[in-house]
RNA sequence: CGCGGGGUGGAGCAGCCCGGUAGCUCGUCAGGCUCAUAACCUGAAGGUCGGAGGUUCAAAUCCUCCCCCCGCAA
């Protein structure tokens, strides 16, 4: 099949290689090159490195909104546009732009967990499970028909980058099994009903309220783990929490006191307490608790 | 030229501003104590102080350049 593909970050790079291992992928698009990093210097996407690499063209336009980047775009005449996490909104003519439509892998078991950041709400919100959703792209967001879903197990052990990685490799395996078989698959519409978001993560969020029970901080910082990653304050200084245990035993000591007995940091929450694992010192890398306290004292 | 922190025995740090014997916590090894222990006591090994120049009688410490790591911001 002639295939445009359309997707920015890491996560959509395994589905871009399997598709160009499979079929002829003849042009892709994603985001073009920003400032970012230490330098602010200009760095380009996971997905234009790859494509060039493969040698495949890359497209980067600010919009597809624009008629005459719609009309580049159909003009390309491929079978099928395959999208994932491209980061634009696509217009109607670009949807239709081509016999078989255009499909989507999204990192969640839809409908629950729409839109930007499925994978580490699943976990923040204490899932036992999450997943690759095969659908059609539609206008409204993520709401198109599924043609095939994979679950992942989420275990007290599962990570934002953990889940991140296994989604990024079963979305590129399930969307060239459904490619595979597209013509016979009868998509199925979702239970608007069931649908659910996974709003974008904002900074506020990465501060950790040790008000709130222990349980829930520790979900959060393994669904904000390696990033962008859970801190607090102390001395002035921003401490970056990796992993953490928790014990059900409440602390009499106010929520938020740091409590540290030579080997382990305790930080009393609002309910239970939270044992920092890991832990990361601005400027410094990130290290057991027991490393940070050989040389840093609380 | 976006802002900033750091590279010191195996790990984490202090020392640097005010140049002059390499320090602390942990680990390792040996011995001791103990019913026992990740606890305690004693002792030991282990460092080109990121690299290259320079200043100086003398540089971890001052100056110059380079390499590497990291936080913020994006």
């Amino acid at each position: 099949m002639k295939i445009v593909f359309l997707g920015t970050p890491d996560f959509a790079v395994p589905t871009l290689k399997a598709l160009s291992e499979k079929h002829e992928v003849v042009c892709v698009y994603c985001q073009a090159p920003k400032e970012a990093g230490r330098g602010q210097k200009l760095q380009k996407s996971p997905v234009q490195l790859f494509a060039e690499s493969r040698g495949i063209e890359v497209r980067m336009p600010k919009t597809l909104r624009k008629e005459e980047e719609q009309q580049k775009f159909a003009a390309l005449d491929a079978d099928i546009a395959i999208v994932a996490a491209y980061g634009l909104i696509l217009p109607k003519a670009v949807i239709e732009a081509f016999p078989k439509g255009c499909l989507n892998v999204h990192g969640s078991l839809l409908p629950r967990w729409r839109g930007a950041a499925p994978i580490q709400r699943s976990i923040e919100a204490g899932d036992d499970k999450n997943g690759i959703t095969i659908m059609r792209v539609v206008e409204a967001l993520d709401a198109g028909a599924m043609y095939k879903k994979g679950e992942i197990a989420i275990t007290p052990e599962t990570t934002g980058g953990i889940l991140h990685d296994q989604m990024a490799e079963l979305g590129a395996k399930l969307m060239i099994e459904v490619l595979e078989d597209l013509d016979n698959i009868v998509p199925q519409e979702q239970d608007e009903s069931l649908a659910t978001y996974a709003a974008k993560i904002d900074k506020s969020e990465c501060r950790l309220d040790f008000s709130l029970p222990a349980e829930v901080l520790e979900r959060k910082i393994r669904a904000f783990n390696p990033y962008p990653a859970t801190y607090f304050e102390h001395a002035g200084e921003r401490f970056k929490v990796l992993e953490a245990g928790v014990s059900t035993e409440t602390a009499e000591a106010a929520p938020g006191t740091i409590l540290c007995d030579g080997k382990h940091i305790s930080i009393a929450c609002g309910k239970g307490t939270l044992e920092i694992r890991q832990i990361q010192r601005q400027g410094k890398k990130c290290m057991s608790a027991c490393e940070l306290l050989c040389g840093y004292k609380f």
